[in-house]
DNA sequence: ATGCACACGTA
DNA sequence: CGTACGTGTGCATT
């Protein structure tokens, strides 16, 4: 929905800053400058105008005191505590905020900003005009109607409430125009307005809807009901007229709306990175580029260890240094870069280190001097290699090739950690502390090369290093940067079907339990079901009642609700963590961009956040369509897919040896199929039927993951007797898959490690625990690890030989996802099957193990359209 | 704001 | 009492 209508946004400066004030915790700068207003009130101005998308703004401030309304009522706000000094002094804090963002403040002396925003609101409207107004109270909702939305905070500073005039009638029973009224009887504590005593909200409203205005109230005090009310109508009545009076909002200030000048365009990006940088707002900073000319970080020059760092500054010789240093680096027989938040540091083996602000390479200089050090024929180190090849491409820079990444080599020496700053490594590692100094984090980088080659080559772990680990971090920078084409189309008409049927089950599910509550909250819906409806098969968590799929599946036939709760679980889950998210995170060119962790598991498979596309839906039809939004760039590229069939399988069949499973994959037979087969003794020549081959099924995936007799029983909802004569029936008819299972255990506990095909490493002290649960859960860890993390190797070394083969082959084929076992690319229509004869033929001989590999590709325009390929 | 528990999406 | 992840929500915490 982005219509080019104009819509003006009207900020109550003073409630939404005094709102963020009492919200948040007492933040203060580092100088102790108390900041928490202010930085309330940035990130919501930021969120708000991310979500209304506005074309123009204006902060409005109440100036002066408010004459008017003191003359007709002296005590006007006078209960009201004065204002804390640490609040008093975030206000011009907060102009500055809002000079930096380019929204202009409009105050009228002697007025306060409701009336302001009225009468703005006012002229709007006569344009013709939305105008949506953030306020921190209700008390302007009154001047709701067709053109003008109020939203309001809530609980928090993030929470918003939206009021339209069909809001204001559910909420009041009252058209927003009758709230003056309203307000007048009920009163109002935080203004000091009495109202009439006794009358509170749900009387006030009664009485308005009965009478129509308070002026025929108090004209005709009858109407009040009881003689009780009637008597206090007839005593406050004038008192009422009054407060009435002053609670109107007036919008016929002197004041103009000028278009041109509450345009909005965007921040003035400098001024507000020096104004975060002065209050220390961290996480805001990150979104912003720094000024070319800006200090970057100023610490003292330190003179321990063999670098260096920078004191940058706005003085232009200063760069030239900086340049100078860089140059010099170009010397250095090995180059070292370390990203700490948005400064890089740069260091050279047995040189000086210096580090600088990303923001300095926007600097002709200093760019072409690191350019300069970077082309220089020699090996290059980086700590966090993929970060550090995002950070020079935003400067047009590129590093080619990488020879040593120490996090991913700490990694491997310790896969439980993920060393995403260099200091978790160092400290790890060297037993130094770093401060924040992205040119300590350089030195470090050189010296915890050292550390980590000569580790890895101990545990010969150096070839995985070497050849793929390193390598694959430059390839997941590229597909990081080339992202994937959205159509967010697609995903803006699914959304509201889905929010359609929300709604729908939403009431079905109100009218089943006989009130409304969260369906979204476990604790609220544990006690509908299985408390007020007394639904029973309850059981209970640590904290209530469960109500996972589990349960109320089982209790979906009886009990409609619970099936209705299943299917709004679904829906929800899709639009709120798919379908309405991705959009938002769509860039500019139309392609959204994920971020590969390469250190973030335990059995070397790599993760994906920001968003994680590893896990969009595929096993339901809904969720599935999510995959229609998936496309291929361009109408003359298609999508490639291509995943491996039943790796793990064949991983174990290969390091197990067991002959039977071997042959199986060898005569390309369907495994669980074959399987079952085994299991059941079905006679041969004949099929399994699909309730052995489900059974069967579960059995190799159990297998896989460490699975007992206990936990095949409750998955299969079987005897426990049972369940064991079935792996008994397996092992029998697999007996080198017992003895590849027990084999890795007992290994594992010898040597506090269980490895990969290609030597990956899991440690694995909770083998050798005298706690049961713990033993069995390392046990189960171990089983699994070597077979996941195999796996994982493979397809780490296929993407590796795969990015060099694409390019030296021709081929414009661009590697966007990896989703564990299969891989996804862009390619040209022309250049299809050329790729895919391609991928297919790397992926299957990415090793050459004693099972065959096999790859299925699938070609398509979208993720979800896509079909195997008839020749491939 | 931060952290936890729960629930659920993927391989 | 089957492995490996990441994310959204509610809710209690500051």
């Amino acid at each position: 929905m982005n219509d080019k209508t104009t819509s003006l946004m009207l900020l109550d400066t003073y409630g939404l800053v005094y709102r963020a004030f009492f919200a948040l915790p007492g933040l203060t700068t580092s100088a102790g400058l108390p900041i928490n207003a202010v930085y309330g009130f940035t990130m919501m101005l930021t969120k708000l105008i991310a979500d209304e998308k506005p074309t123009h703004v204006i902060a409005a401030f109440d100036k002066g005191l408010p004459a008017a309304r003191v003359a007709m009522f002296a005590d006007y706000k006078a209960q009201r505590a004065a204002m804390p000094d640490e609040l008093r002094s975030q206000f011009p804090l907060v102009r500055r905020i809002l000079a930096a963002f380019g929204i202009p403040i409009v105050e009228c002396e002697g007025e306060e900003a409701d009336d302001v925003i009225a009468t703005l609101a006012r002229q709007a409207r006569a344009d013709g005009r939305q105008t949506v107004v953030v306020t921190g109270d209700l008390d302007l909702l009154q001047i709701v109607d067709g053109s003008t939305t109020i939203l309001t905070t809530r609980r928090g500073i993030t929470d918003l409430g939206r009021y339209t005039p069909d809001a204001v009638r559910e909420r009041y029973d009252l058209d927003p125009s009758q709230l003056p009224d309203y307000r007048g009887l009920k009163g109002d504590p935080s203004d000091n307005l009495p109202g009439i005593p006794g009358v509170g909200e749900k009387t006030a409203s009664k009485l308005i809807t009965t009478a129509g205005t308070l002026d025929n109230l108090l004209a005709h005090p009858e109407l009040a009901g009881t003689a009780k009310l009637q008597g206090l109508v007839e005593q406050f009545g004038e008192q009422a007229r009054i407060c009435r009076d002053v609670s109107i909002i007036k919008d016929d200030l002197d004041v103009t709306l000028d278009w041109d000048a509450s345009r909005y365009a965007h921040p003035d990006n400098d001024a507000l990175y020096r104004l975060y940088a002065e209050l220390e707002f961290k996480g805001l900073l990150n979104k912003l580029r720094p000024p070319v000319d800006m200090p970057l970080f100023s610490t003292v020059a330190r003179i321990e260890g063999n670098y260096r760092s920078y004191v940058a500054s706005t003085d232009p010789p200063e760069f030239a240094r900086l340049a100078a240093d860089l140059d010099a680096l170009a010397g250095a027989p090995v180059l070292a870069l370390a990203i700490s938040g948005d400064a890089l540091g740069v260091s050279g083996a047995a040189a000086t280190g210096l580090s600088f602000g990303i923001g300095a390479l926007e600097r002709e200089d200093v760019r072409a001097a690191l350019e300069r050090a970077l082309n220089v024929e020699r090996p290059r180190i980086a700590y966090d290699a993929k970060r550090v090849a995002h950070a020079l491409a935003a400067s047009g820079l590129a590093i080619r090739e990488i020879a040593d990444d120490p996090m991913i080599g700490a990694h491997l020496l310790d896969p439980s950690k993920t060393f995403a700053d260099a200091g978790e490594a160092a400290a790890a590692f060297l037993g130094v502390a770093l401060d924040d100094d992205p040119g300590a984090f350089a030195d470090a980088a050189l010296r915890l090369r050292d550390h980590v080659r000569e580790e890895l080559a101990a545990r010969d772990q150096h070839e995985l290093y070497r050849e793929t680990e390193v390598p694959l971090a430059l390839v997941l920078a590229k597909m990081e940067r080339a992202g994937v084409a959205i159509d967010v189309t697609a995903l803006t008409v699914m959304s509201g079907e889905i929010a359609a049927t929300i709604a729908g089950l939403q009431q079905r599910i109100y009218d089943l339990a006989g009130e409304e509550f969260n369906i979204g909250s476990p604790q609220q819906l544990g006690n509908v079901l299985f408390g007020r409806l007394e639904i029973p098969g309850g059981k209970k968590t640590k904290t209530g009642w469960a109500t996972g799929v589990e349960i109320l599946g089982g209790l979906a036939r009886e009990y409609p609700i619970c099936a209705l709760v299943l299917d709004w679980r679904e829906v929800t889950k899709l639009k709120n963590t798919y379908v309405d998210v991705i959009p938002t995170l769509v860039g500019a060119d139309g392609r959204l961009r994920t971020a590969f962790n390469q250190t973030a598991t335990a059995t070397g498979r790599l993760s994906s956040t920001n968003p994680n596309l590893q896990n969009i839906p595929v096993r339901g039809e809904l969720g599935r369509t999510i995959r229609k939004a998936f496309v291929a760039g361009g109408e003359d590229r298609v999508l490639l897919a291509a995943d491996y069939s039943q790796i793990e399988l064949r991983l174990m069949a290969h390091l197990s040896g067991d002959e039977a499973m071997r042959s199986a994959f060898e005569e390309g037979q369907d495994i669980h199929d074959f399987t079952a087969r085994q299991i059941f003794d079905v006679p041969a020549g004949r099929k399994a039927d699909d309730n052995q081959r489900r059974i069967a099924k579960s059995v190799n995936f159990g297998l896989l993951y460490g699975m007992s007799d206990f936990g095949l029983a409750q998955r299969l909802e079987i005897g426990r007797a049972e369940a064991k004569e079935m792996t008994a029936a397996y092992f029998a008819r697999f007996p080198s898959v017992r003895a590849y299972i027990d084999r890795t255990i007992e290994e594992g506990r010898e040597r506090g490690y269980v490895t990969t095909l290609f030597g990956r490493r899991r440690y694995m002290p909770g083998l050798r625990s005298g706690n049961y649960m713990l033993r069995a859960a390392a046990e189960r860890e171990a089983t699994n690890a070597p077979l996941q993390g195999s796996a994982a190797d493979l397809m780490k070394i296929a993407m590796v030989r795969l990015d060099k083969a694409l390019a030296s082959g021709g081929i414009d084929a661009t590697m966007l996802l990896q989703i564990h076992d299969e891989l996804i690319f862009e390619v040209p229509r022309a250049q299809l099957h050329a790729a895919a004869h391609l991928v297919r033929d790397e992926m299957e001989h990415a090793a050459a193990l004693s099972v065959p590999l096999e790859v299925t590709v699938k070609s398509g325009a979208n993720w979800y359209d896509v079909v195997p390929l008839a020749d491939a």
